[in-house]
DNA sequence: CCTTGACCCTCTAGTGACTAGAGGAATTAT
DNA sequence: ATAATTCCTCTAGTCACTAGAGGGTCAAGG
């Protein structure tokens, strides 16, 4: 039943690009997979389930190096998940922190937009807060 | 009145890393200052705010190339701001895109550690989670 | 069976925005 | 005068890919 599939079918199952599937292989996140008589790599389902393990984590913004940690602990059942718990209460941290640093920029970004006449350059206001803050860097 | 100083001084007033500073003049974004006799940089108050308005500009997401266009701007304040204002409009729909994909990950990432119990791999969420988005990864 | 065209292989090098280290010269403080 | 600190250039490394060269393989049609 395991139906066997080229690196491109791969690619267009789990929108991973070919020579990124190979980069993951080098990096040690996706085992090397058998070859065909001509020597071209043949996957089967696993591996599809692995690299959509991956992509997804990836789209959460784990690191490969996280991820890799993930995949080992998903190998290994029998280890407590501790580290599974503290690497995505870290990536939890992270997201939070970069909406909040997200935010006021965008707020930022606003103001700047906002008193913008699209002028000339000269009374650009978005040059000018950029420079105003420039000139407040010293303050601290 | 202008002080000059080193690239020592200048890392410690702006906060931004000497190695840096070099990195910021090779890339073009920085003009090459004039040199001590035994070759070393001095920069003036100028260079200083021009290295702040970088700073600032980083911290809100700009690419150096983004960046490069609103200097040019600033130093020819006859030429219109349009393109500043196409820069900024842009750096502010991708920060909210970005808003919008963090705080979807937030609430994936709370799911998944809401039914965690931090006992042994086999039975934790948080890879089942992950696993679980892998496997639908081909209904579309 | 043979050709065609799409796919696959490895390898090297490039991206952005830095960071790290080697090996040596200049400046500053004592 | 000497010692500590800072500075110089240069190369190479980081992360997560992406692009291209120069070739080999596979499946379908004739």
């Amino acid at each position: 039943m395991a139906k066997e599939m080229s690196i491109g079918e791969l690619s267009r199952h789990v929108g991973v690009k070919v020579p990124t599937i190979r980069y993951y292989e080098d990096a040690g996140l996706l085992a090397a997979p058998p070859r065909s008589e001509g020597g071209q790599r043949r996957y089967d389902e696993r591996a599809r389930h692995t690299l959509a393990f991956i992509a997804h984590a990836r789209e959460m913004g784990f690191s490969l190096e996280a991820i890799r940690s993930l995949i080992d602990l998903a190998d290994h059942p029998e280890k407590p998940c501790v580290d599974a718990d503290r690497i995505a209460k870290a990536r939890l941290e992270d997201v939070r922190r970069r909406i909040d640093k997200l935010r006021k920029l965008e707020g930022e970004l606003e103001r700047m937009l906002a008193g913008h006449h699209s002028g000339k350059a000269a009374d650009c206001r978005i040059i000018e807060v950029l420079s105003d803050h420039g000139r407040c860097a010293d303050d601290h």
